[in-house]
RNA sequence: CGGGGUGUAGCGCAGCCCGGUUAGCGCACCUGCUUUGGGAGCAGGGGGUCGGAGGUUCGAAUCCUCUCACCCCGACCA
């Protein structure tokens, strides 16, 4: 294997690929699209699903789990939901094989009476449930997440970025209320924004989306945006109010106080191992990755540097106390002991990306110290040993800071605010995003899509259209509205 | 679905144009010794139905036909 990755001033996509694989994450299935998350992936899964699933269930859900498998008509009940997702849909439609010949063939006898597809989400089947689930206004609400896999057959795939099958939670609520419901969609975006900003370390825009840019079969749609390295926007979390139409799909009515029949409000949202594409392109750099100390599966990885197996005792006696030390204050840390040189591990937690790297070698021992070494800045300090364990927790608290202001300042920095379409085409050419007035008619929008690529992202929630004018056409805007390149 | 590319050892590749004993190289792996504060060195060693099927030929990784798969870039999407 060849030393470091393609710088991203380079190719960033190139780079992005190169540090998935370099820093052990995931690398493809067999089949086209499909992707292994290898351990050191899936910690950092781990890591952020239970930070994610503490806040939903602080809020007031539990957790539940529907089946992979669909009945084929479930999909139809919901005529935008159909045309959204039936192009993507893995279907089965037999349920065995037989050996002819030698080789293995689909046994025609088997064929299925109605197919089924595997879910690209759960709306339908969840629905189907709710259905035999409420009847009074005493069922409600409904409260429920569930950590899954889903299946979309897409052309194009990205590890971690859109994968044949992907791992996620969504979560699926059924209201009284259409106030209810909607208080709900923003209080999940709102857990979904603290994730990214307070765990990830990752500045979010967050707000609407358009018509066009809004889930298939929702009333409307919320989401977190982040702006990643290469100055492309990332819809990193979405939370749609469904309003009516899957209640109405699945007719799932329920008797009011007044004792009137009602139809249920809906909402649904989801977070999916995309985010881990947010993490590493948010703050990777031409050494591999740079984790969130948060989420980071090791957030100290310690290297013991000896000359001989007596070094390495003493060491080891001199480490033990330290350890003890992080782990009562909750620290992840590792002790690498593999039999390599101290350089070569140097790069390689460098391109898995530990926050901080703890150095203990004799020098270090005869003066009662270690030597720490920050990912995030590269600076190295020497600490004695009584403060360790105050100056790690120091440190991964400004580490994570620190990675946080960083991409501030670069979304900052890249976010234009114009009122040219000239300048417009020139920006979104060059990358980042453009915050501007837009009339809000979908022809608009297309139009500006077809001519630059870029789409539009969100509708600010703190949006202020007053007096502002459309990019394209120059009519009074309707709304502000932020346009970016996205993956 | 269009365009480009790649299938040869676990990984990355060369060999193919111009067919010819035993298919190479780097990394990784195994053994031993010396090393260890920024990707260690030396010596020895193991590992291959050259993506698949057919064909041409005395002889195919190499030429021809068909086929499969994956990757990258676009359009579609989280």
């Amino acid at each position: 294997m060849s030393k470091g990755v393609t710088p991203q001033s380079k190719n960033f996509s190139a780079w992005y690929n190169d540090v998935v694989k370099k820093a052990d994450l995931a690398e493809h299935g067999p089949v086209k699209g499909t992707m292994v998350i290898k351990p050191y992936g899936f910690a950092l899964w781990d890591n952020i699903k239970y930070a994610l699933d503490s806040m939903i269930k602080e809020s007031g859900h539990v957790n539940a789990y529907f089946p992979l498998f669909i009945p084929k008509s479930f999909l139809a009940q919901e005529a935008k939901h159909v045309e959204g997702f039936a192009k993507e849909c893995a279907v089965v439609t037999h349920t065995r094989l037989k050996a002819v010949n030698g080789d293995m063939v689909v046994d025609p006898e088997s064929k299925l009476e109605e197919e089924v597809i595997v879910r690209p989400t759960s709306e339908t089947v969840i629905w189907a449930m709710y259905k035999k689930w409420i009847q009074s206004y005493r069922d409600l609400p409904l409260l429920i997440n569930q950590w899954a896999n889903v299946v979309r057959w897409e052309m194009r795939t990205r590890l971690f970025l859109r994968t044949t099958e992907f791992l996620w939670q969504e979560g699926h609520t059924a209201h009284a209320t259409a106030k209810e419901a909607e208080e709900e969609t923003v209080t999940i975006l709102e857990i979904y924004r603290r994730l990214a900003e307070e765990f990830l370390a990752i500045p979010v825009l967050t707000g609407q989306k358009t018509e066009i840019e809004k889930f298939a079969g929702a009333e409307h749609t919320y989401s977190i945006e982040a702006m990643m390295k290469d100055k492309r926007a990332l819809q990193s979390g979405t939370s749609h109010n469904l309003g009516q139409n899957f209640a109405k799909a699945f007719n799932v009515t329920f008797q009011n106080k007044d004792n009137k029949e009602e139809m249920v409000y809906a909402t649904s949202w989801g977070v999916s191992t995309r985010i881990i594409g947010a993490v590493i392109m948010a703050h990777g750099d031409d050494k591999g990755l740079r984790l969130p100390p948060k989420v980071a599966p090791h957030q100290v990885v310690v290297i013991p540097i000896s000359r001989n197996d007596e070094q390495k005792k003493v060491i080891k006696k001199y480490l033990n106390p330290i350890l003890d030390k992080l782990k009562n204050n909750s620290v992840r840390v590792n002790v690498d002991w593999r039999e390599e040189s101290p350089g070569f591990k140097f790069n390689d937690w460098e391109m898995k990306g530990v926050p901080i790297r703890m150095e203990i070698g004799p020098r270090d021992i005869e003066n009662n110290q270690v030597v720490l070494a920050r990912r995030d800045t590269g600076e190295k300090s020497t600490v004695q040993a009584n403060d360790i364990a105050d100056t790690i927790a120091k440190m991964l608290i400004d580490i994570h800071d620190n990675l946080f202001a960083e991409a501030t300042d670069f979304m900052k920095n890249n976010t234009n605010e114009i009122d040219s379409y000239d300048e417009f085409k020139k920006i979104i050419n060059d990358g980042g995003f453009i915050r501007c007035g837009w009339d809000g008619t979908s022809e608009t929008e297309l139009k500006i899509k077809e001519e630059t690529g870029a789409t539009t992202r969100v509708i600010p929630f703190d949006e202020n259209p007053k007096g502002l004018k459309c990019i394209y056409t120059g009519k009074p805007a309707k709304h502000e509205v932020i346009f970016a390149k996205a993956y």
